[in-house]
DNA sequence: GCTTGACCTTCCTACGATGGGAAGGAGTAT
DNA sequence: ATACTCCTTCCCATCGTAGGAAGGTCAAGC
């Protein structure tokens, strides 16, 4: 049995984010010591790992409630597991087709812009025009 | 002279944000009528839209406020505002990266998963490896 | 046994940018 | 005068994460 700390070590969560996960009901409430500290065995740091791997993908916290609601679920069905996965992927495509864009216009005014300590600049007349 | 909902909708940014704006001081105080309703101008117009075009392109209300200095200010050196400009084309790809690097992930996974019904599902398998 | 220091507990605050909503006043058109 | 739209300020929520304060627990060394 490990404390927080220990686990926050082991799994890359830090021990705020446990206590927060615990608080939204996203992990169960882990078993005390008499002292009162928090407890964590393999089921637990399982479920830490699962949520940091969830996290390290992208998905949302109540994406990641499903998720672990369906991993938990020996009946469970691929179909919604792979749905979950595809609207991710199709919110991550949005969120890169946005941020390219911006990236696309801004880095052709900053090539516009001779830099070389003059006013003149392209960029801020693009933004003023 | 216009209110603040006519301004709003002259440039596309929310009554909510130009008084938001007002408050962090990325906006010089706006004029007041008897009333007490603020009054927006020409200038004020355009400052509107300078952050709106801004904000468009990811920029963040400090990285503005050095810009919208910038603007105001004659003797400005181009080599400034093209550093920030830089540096947020940086920002930009990192963001980039780090998505399509998700994305990328996630799509193989889903790709490996049947989506038939059954238990068996990779995505699962990869979170709780 | 006692002290020290590391770790734990809860509770409050903040971030960045935005939106929602309540309670009440200002302005305008009939 | 009435009714309606718009404005005002103020508070709260989002999402995930981090910082800090005040106080309790635990283990190691003396």
């Amino acid at each position: 049995m490990m404390t927080i700390g220990e686990a926050a070590g082991a799994t890359g969560v830090s021990a705020k984010m446990i206590r927060y996960y615990e608080s939204i009901g996203l992990l169960p409430k882990a078993g005390r010591t008499q002292g009162g500290y928090r407890t964590y065995g393999h089921t637990e740091l399982h479920d830490l790992r699962f949520i940091r791997r969830a996290r390290d993908l992208g998905f949302g916290i109540e994406e990641i409630r499903k998720l672990l609601d369906l991993w938990r679920d020996r009946e469970r069905s691929n179909t919604e597991v792979k749905a979950i996965a595809q609207r991710h992927v199709e919110d991550l495509e949005r969120k890169i087709a946005d941020l390219t864009a911006m990236r696309r216009a801004l880095s052709h005014l900053a090539a516009c812009c001779a830099g070389d300590g003059r006013p003149d600049c392209p960029i801020l007349e693009e933004l003023g025009a």
